[in-house]
DNA sequence: ATGGTTGAAGATCAA
């Protein structure tokens, strides 16, 4: 099973890319962030003419996630219970006997500010959520964009990047915590490029100098991190004309 | 030189 995360930055305007992608990548489940539009506007006719089953989670301009699976989706859930939130940034299914959960993490905006307080609190709740669902799905993906670069080899300068928001110590920490609960960083697992990232900004020419971070992750409970083969960044649909500014990742599993 | 780009909304905000 082939299980993949993308930032699209706009579902109506990036959906030929996707369309593209999917033929050319095949995954199995693919957790989408940042679709930008409503239930109403989400594209489930062409999804589904390309041989995948949706669920979306839909907000009006900003955020809203969803899940697209070559298999049927159950259990779809779109809430974390123990975190209430007007915000749409999370949405949970079950396929092919596998959980996966798929989060837009807060931005942050800038340390300090009370969209970084927002983020710590959000990123708690996540934490809460997350051990819940281990104890119901053993075997538990969490694809999304979290909106956090690890460690200091996740940056392309981290002189630039260290401290500020996506790289402070606070939100690392909280990143850590997720993994605590028996979560492993997918991408961690095999050895990897250096300079390996999933985000490039628009601007300064970013991508073309890899000037980018790695801040999109799967992670895997143990019980199906054992069952991981292989993580790759597809920098492909990154290269296109007016593309999203993430690059997605795909993780495959022997499951 | 406190810059630059994109998307959605709507004449600004979020990323």
């Amino acid at each position: 099973m082939k299980i993949a995360s993308w930032n699209v930055n706009s579902l109506r305007v990036r959906l030929p890319h996707l369309l593209d992608w999917l033929k050319a990548a095949e995954p199995d489940v693919v957790g989408i962030q940042e679709t930008k539009c409503v239930d109403e506007q989400f594209p489930f006719a062409e999804l589904e003419a390309a041989g995948y089953f949706a669920a979306h989670n839909g907000q009006k301009t900003y955020n809203g996630v969803a899940l697209l699976a070559r298999q049927p989706l159950t259990e779809v859930c779109r809430d974390m219970e123990c975190f209430a939130d007007e915000q749409r940034r999370v949405i949970a299914a079950t396929v092919g006997g596998v959980r996966v959960v798929n989060v837009y993490v807060v931005n942050g905006q800038a340390v300090g500010s009370e969209k970084y307080d927002y983020k710590l609190r959000w990123l708690a709740g996540l934490r809460q959520y997350l051990g819940e669902e281990l104890q119901k799905y053993p075997k538990l993906a969490v694809t999304g964009d979290y909106n956090i670069a690890p460690a200091p080899e996740d940056t392309h300068d981290p002189a630039v990047w260290e401290g500020g928001i996506l790289c402070s110590e606070p939100e690392r920490a909280a990143f850590r915590a997720l993994l605590d609960l028996g979560l492993k960083d997918s991408f961690r697992l095999f050895e990897q490029p250096a300079a390996s990232f999933t985000w490039w900004d628009y601007r300064q020419a970013a991508f073309r100098r890899n000037m980018g971070l790695r801040i999109d992750h799967i992670l895997a409970s143990d019980a199906l991190a054992a069952a991981c083969t292989g993580v790759r960044v597809h920098l492909e649909p990154r290269r296109l004309e007016r593309p999203s500014d993430h690059a997605p990742v795909v993780s495959e599993f022997t499951v």
